[in-house]
DNA sequence: GCCGTTTTCGGCCCGACTGTTTTCAGTCG
């Protein structure tokens, strides 16, 4: 694990013991604050301790943070966290993440009832001594005993990939009802984060009340968990949270950007509204009279509402891309970020002769329907003997079959290329010779990708470096949620990429998401051409293309740093120099 | 705990829903 992320894992857990013992709710906050921009962080953090006031120039970081994380740097740990370790039992901190127990709940579990952790909680409900606590009725009990056996049995976020599909259907079913006149999708999921805890639905309905009963009634559902006036969540077969709101067409705009986030983004649009004396909530932007009461609820005429341009625009700001509200960089300049139809080509991908499932024919007629101009195949080469990798004599002949099938073929550019190892020392697993006949030559780590992060530094490097490659293929090997892969220093990555005009891909399978949106940001203001591939092995992996624009448009991607989008000559010039 | 062309102290985003109360605390997003 990176620095970076250890430290920001402390101050969350700091933040867990800090709820538990009661602190004070801003401090709280304050302390996740810093464990978010640790975990954001791209520098190098010893370095910025090191440096005089190099910590608390990173806006939220104060000086009693920066003395923490100075401490975390020569010693390995922080003093106060060992303290509140000691005081609270270890247990507590996994009650916090269940749906439905706060802080302040498991706190007076511990003070009041003794309980220690999940074990204990469930014996206490078995016994039903919780009964005896104030304000824990059975129905509360019944609900927390519920969260228990969901938390033990679902993973704690789902894919993009998965739940992207599953919110568009269900948007589709709410208007199939009848009783909706607008439904669209909100949440981390509008934001395009790699996964998401929960899928946010907003719809105009001219009878809220029969939309929620379609909505808690929808084939699927496993437990209704909140069903409001305006208001509904359900859980779905899928094991994902749905929420649905339902506003009106005035609020639409206020709504969608109250829904869509991040917190951290609305709360820096509040704190805006309010420096200019306004009040902002999902029902508009309002004039703040210094009444408590909201404006809405008295008949207040809103300054802006129904979109979401109208409400940044009162604010003195431009309407804000979804991608970028994550409250990072938000008063920066926003270029034209890059769309799926910028993208013509795929410069990833696999046929039979790996580990693909179709012939070359097939995926470039997958191509060619797709509206593709070019198609790259890029079998695994000889190492990855689980994909059946080609060795030089099977890649030679299999070069001749990509090209005499382009030569047949009108509609599509083929490029004979291959997917590379990369070697635990950098090397490639072609001969220079076997490199220098192929047209595009995308390189990948695949193995030993638990190396220290320095000498995956210098693999990296000498992959970016090499004359012979054109992309590096998913450079850090991660698969999300179940394995961090290589951790380089991606800022000298970038450096090296740049000099040798070597393209870093953001491969665009919902499982991989690598380059990761941080990573894209980096290599976007390094300069480095970035490549958008799925590395398709069938004809539904190219739907993957969406993804991996997402993260593109997160890491701040114009079209014209994307080789994928380059004009076609443009690109086979570039693959030629 | 963090921050400051109003403040170095005193603020810190805002509202819906639930379950428990009988006016509201806690949780969530």
């Amino acid at each position: 694990m990176s620095d970076n992320r250890s430290v920001a894992e402390a101050f969350e857990e700091l933040a867990d013991l800090l709820e538990i013992t009661g602190a004070n709710a801003f401090r709280v906050n304050a302390t996740r604050k810093v464990a978010r921009i640790l975990n954001d962080y791209q520098g190098d953090l010893r370095e910025a301790a090191e440096e005089s006031g190099g910590l608390e120039s990173i806006e939220g970081i104060g000086a009693s943070s920066a003395d923490r994380i100075r401490q975390w740097c020569a010693s390995g740990n922080i003093s106060e966290i060992d303290k509140l370790r000691s005081d609270v039992p270890e247990g507590l901190i996994e009650l916090l993440h269940i749906s439905g127990i706060g802080p302040k709940t498991v706190r007076r579990f511990w003070q009041e009832a003794g309980i220690t952790d999940l074990q204990s909680l469930k014996n206490a409900i078995e016994e039903g001594t919780l009964e005896s606590l104030p304000r824990m009725g059975a129905k509360t009990i019944a609900n927390i005993a519920e969260s228990i056996a969901f938390a033990e049995q679902a993973s704690e976020r789902t894919s993009i990939g998965i739940a992207l599909p599953v919110a568009e259907e269900l948007a589709q079913a709410l208007l199939d009802t009848g009783h909706a006149d607008r439904v669209e999708y909100a949440g981390s999921l509008r934001r395009g984060c790699e996964t998401i805890g929960d899928i946010d639905l907003l719809a105009t309905a001219s009878d809220a009340s029969r939309l929620v009963s379609a909505f808690t009634t929808l084939p699927g559902i496993t437990k209704v968990l909140a069903a409001g006036d305006t208001k509904a969540s359900i859980r779905i077969d899928a094991g994902i949270q749905v929420d649905l709101r339902i506003v009106s067409a005035s609020e639409w705009g206020a709504a969608m950007l109250y829904f869509t986030g991040s917190k951290e983004h609305n709360v820096l649009l509040r704190q805006r509204a309010r420096e200019s004396k306004r009040r902002l909530n999902e029902y508009g932007l309002f004039p703040d009279d210094g009444e408590e009461a909201s404006p809405q609820s008295r008949g207040i005429e809103p300054i802006a509402g129904s979109t979401e341009e109208s409400i940044y625009d009162a604010l003195g700001l431009s309407w804000r891309p979804p991608e970028l509200r994550e409250a990072r960089n938000e008063l920066e300049q926003t270029p034209t970020l890059i769309v799926d139809a910028d993208v013509r080509r795929d410069l990833h991908t696999h046929t039979t002769a790996s580990d693909g499932h179709l012939s070359i024919e097939d995926m470039a007629n997958e191509a060619i329907r797709r509206g593709f101009d070019a198609l790259a195949i890029t079998d695994h080469s000889r190492s990855s003997v689980q994909a059946n990798g080609l060795d030089a004599e099977r890649l030679i002949a299999h070069v001749e079959n990509i090209r005499r099938v382009d030569a047949s073929m009108k509609d599509i550019k083929l490029l004979a290329g291959s997917e590379v190892d990369i070697h635990a020392d950098g090397s490639l697993d072609y001969d220079d010779e076997i490199l220098a006949m192929l047209d595009i030559v995308v390189a990948s780590p695949h193995v030993a990708l638990k190396q220290s992060p320095k000498d995956a530094t210098a693999r990296l490097i000498a992959a970016a470096s090499h004359p012979h490659v054109h992309i590096i293929g998913h450079p850090t090997g991660r698969m999300i949620g179940r394995r961090p892969g290589l951790e380089p220093d991606m800022a000298a990555i970038c450096k090296a990429a740049a000099a040798h005009d070597t393209a870093l891909e953001i491969n665009a399978n919902p499982r991989r998401l690598d380059l990761c949106d941080l990573h894209v940001r980096l290599a976007v203001q390094h300069g480095v051409p970035i490549a958008i591939n799925t590395d398709a092995h069938d004809a539904s992996h190219f739907d993957f293309l969406r993804y991996g624009v997402l993260t593109a448009r997160r890491g701040m991607l114009t079209a014209e740093l994307c080789i994928n989008a380059w004009p076609i000559d443009r690109l086979m010039e570039w693959l030629d120099r």
